[in-house]
DNA sequence: AATGATTTAGGACGATTGTCCTATTTTGAG
DNA sequence: CTCAAAATAGGACAATCGTCCTAAATCATT
């Protein structure tokens, strides 16, 4: 394993923070302190805070990436690899309680910043947007993937935020096998078609 | 109808900023430019920032409250009642496309800030839940009560989350139909039983 | 070993932050 | 009208913010 530069330093520390604390929050104090890194130095790797999210976003998306491969690796079958996006709320539970979906309090927070990288942060939704499509038009729902995969998002999201809020445990339980149950019948209702 | 003291006009235009652009990001300056108090002023209404924001959670609780209220008068039947909140997703669609959904965007960045106000930015989430239970019970979901609650919730963060992030009209509409359908045979469910 | 380029450290900068203090003005009760 | 109380204005504060600059240290290539 190859050692990590100062660069790659800086932005994994940079992505922890601004998952736990927000983007605006972390100061480049912050990151200094965890990476022990003299601030000085933060300038000859990166201009400015906003390059630092970019790259942070940047990270985000080839780990997303990687982690949609790992499920497509694990599983030959659509339906399982919907699965697999759905359990990561109960995979990364105790981070969801303290800290809520990386990726929608990131386009959250800079929506309401209303920063330039918003476009770019949307860009993770986006590849699980069509990667779910691309697993429901598998599974034959082609004129409704759009949707449905919308809806998958906007499920998860919702379940997200609200154990972020109350982390109740049978709370999380239990919608995480209704969302898993409607996966099952939305899958049901097309396979009379094979 | 009263004139607004200078308190309620800080806190009113506080409560627009902190949603606008979240609570962190609004300064003294903010608040001062909008309101046309000088910053001195202020600290003979409140003596601190945070002192702020509980008066707007406050208030917020207060016209949260009054809104329930309007929909008991509008409705006498709790399915009613309850497609009053699912359809707030539509009435302010606008507002939920710029900053997301109020109480969600709060909770939610007061999670990352580990802020004290945590406890009362929830109870607003909290009364929403309380009467959405009522009205489930008045149905005679009793036993379900509190994860059908939930479950109102939870979907309806999530479509706000997604669509402040998308802004697609299409999933808008539709996951409040679906959300409407679920509601109407949730319902029938149990109307057996009357 | 020598030299040029890259990397690092740390201070300085102007602006802004939340907070506080002290005059001045406005208000309301007698 | 009087005068104490309440409200307002505006500057000062220490701390922190993102940014920038320069000198020292490290590295890589000859």
């Amino acid at each position: 394993m190859t050692k990590e530069t100062t660069r790659e330093r800086i932005i994994t520390v940079a992505d922890n923070l601004f998952y736990e604390q927000g983007f605006d929050h972390t100061s480049f104090a912050d990151i200094a302190g965890e990476t022990s890194i003299s601030r000085g130095n933060f300038y000859h790797h990166f201009k400015t805070k906003d390059q630092i999210l970019e790259a942070v976003i940047e990270l985000r998306l080839k780990n997303t990436l990687a982690m949609i491969k790992e499920w497509e690796a694990a599983s030959h079958c659509a339906k399982e690899r919907i699965k697999s996006y759905i359990t990561i709320l109960d995979r990364n539970k105790n981070k969801i309680a303290k800290h809520g979906c990386p990726v929608g309090t990131l386009t959250s927070e800079l929506a309401k910043l209303s920063h330039d990288a918003q476009g770019s942060a949307n860009k993770i939704f986006s590849l699980f947007d069509e990667w779910l499509q691309i697993q429901f038009i598998d599974i034959g729902l082609n004129d409704e993937a759009e949707l449905l995969s919308q809806h998958v998002l906007a499920r998860s999201q919702g379940i997200a935020t609200l154990y972020n809020t109350f982390q109740s445990d049978t709370f999380l339980k239990k919608e995480i096998s209704l969302l898993l149950e409607w996966l099952e019948e939305t899958c049901s209702t097309t396979t009379a078609n094979h």
